[in-house]
DNA sequence: GAGCCCGTGGCAGCAAGCTGCCACGTTGAC
DNA sequence: GTCAACGTGGCAGCTTGCTGCCACGGGCTC
């Protein structure tokens, strides 16, 4: 990258990030700390499990801290993907405050900020300057102590469901078994019980009593 | 009894009325109508039970009303019973205005008149004069009209519940699995499945998630 | 066209839940 | 004391619910 801490370097586009910097991201050692405003951010089909995964096996018990805007859980699948992002081990957080900028310091001592497209192409700028660094560390952790730890948030607001998903909680409300419900829907017994797992899922509900609790006191009946 | 319908026959106790009006009850076979406040009423332990199933026996469609006032629901078992009434065919209304004389009309000819205790022992009047049949029948008739439907009740209201159901209702939404709930609860697995069976006819739920939805909508969590 | 990704559904095996049956112990009436 | 009634819990057999695995097919890129 740069022999010089000083100087920062400017990639165009998801491509050269993950040529030039993906190595950064997977060599995480000490800390992982990233900000969002969504999940839509490093889509990077494909290529962005190689680095988690490689992340993973080299360093497992790194620390990892995402902070996100409540646009995160926007829907289902975003919702989804938050959780599981949890149930791995990382601390997220969400908070109301915009996050417009998403940046990512790696083990204090490398910062990626990412910019607004240009004709298309976002520009990311790594920056390993120490005082840069840790300003934008101290803007990072003041955001992260406001926020709202992932699980709290969830408790407290119902999680946005598709049709679909409505409709199955509708038929279960209605007590009917899954038998029934799935030729009601047209949906295999299999799918259709893939689809209450999902659901149990996103209402954080270990048995179906509980889901049924749930959903009745967050308003999706 | 009488050979003449215009002379009542005024019975002491319960053994007397069974002694001498059992095979009353027993031989309906138009329509048994029946009103009363709560359902300690016709205690006679055992006896009672045989003079229904006799009936059921020899009348099987026989129609059946039951008119009796919300203290037959004050607790879990009243409930009960009065649902398995009803799932037995028995067609069971609730009215708010205060029943204070037990009434039995029998085929629209005879009527069973209950008095309050005399000394402890209470007394029953049986009628046969076709005018006053009509009369106490058409009383009968105009409060039906104006009850409501045990079912459409029962959804309006939430079961009266003792502790222990309501024990199990909050470990229900916890979402706990049976086999920890019985161990919290120093029940059996047999024993509390069967505790939550019977909790799940009061909530009239089909399914342990349509019970959570109406546990929680009765707000009995 | 080949190759790939994804959603679907069948299947199989397991976990959880449900219930009839029966045996045992307690309680209460006689 | 006997006896009946009742609640409990073990057991067995069943239904319902859950999930990993794999194969098939539609839609996609190249």
């Amino acid at each position: 990258m740069s022999l010089d801490l000083d100087t920062n370097v400017t990639l165009r586009g998801e491509d050269e990030l993950v040529r030039r910097a993906g190595h950064l991201f997977a060599g995480a050692r000490e800390r992982f700390v990233c900000a969002a405003a969504d999940l839509r951010t490093w889509a990077m089909p494909g290529v962005r499990e190689q680095i988690v995964a490689e992340r993973r096996r080299s360093a497992p018990g790194l620390p990892v801290f995402k902070l996100y805007n409540p646009r995160a859980l926007a829907d289902e699948e975003s919702e989804r993907h938050l959780i599981e992002i949890a149930r791995r081990g990382a601390r997220v957080r969400i908070c109301a405050t915009p996050l417009p900028h998403e940046t990512i310091i790696i083990d204090d001592r490398i910062a990626v900020l990412a910019g607004p497209a240009a004709q298309g192409v976002r520009e990311y700028t790594v920056v390993r300057s120490p005082a840069v660094i840790q300003g934008v560390a101290s803007l990072f952790w003041a955001t992260w102590e406001s926020a709202a730890d992932l699980a709290e948030f969830r408790r407290s607001r119902p999680p946005v469901l598709n049709d679909e998903s409505r409709e199955i909680l509708r038929l279960l409300g209605d007590g009917l078994k899954d038998e029934t419900a799935s030729r009601r829907l047209g949906l295999s017994l299999r799918t259709y019980r893939r689809r209450v797992a999902e659901i149990l899922i996103l209402l954080d509900a270990g048995s179906r009593f509980q889901a049924g609790r749930r959903a009745h006191e967050l308003g999706l009946l």
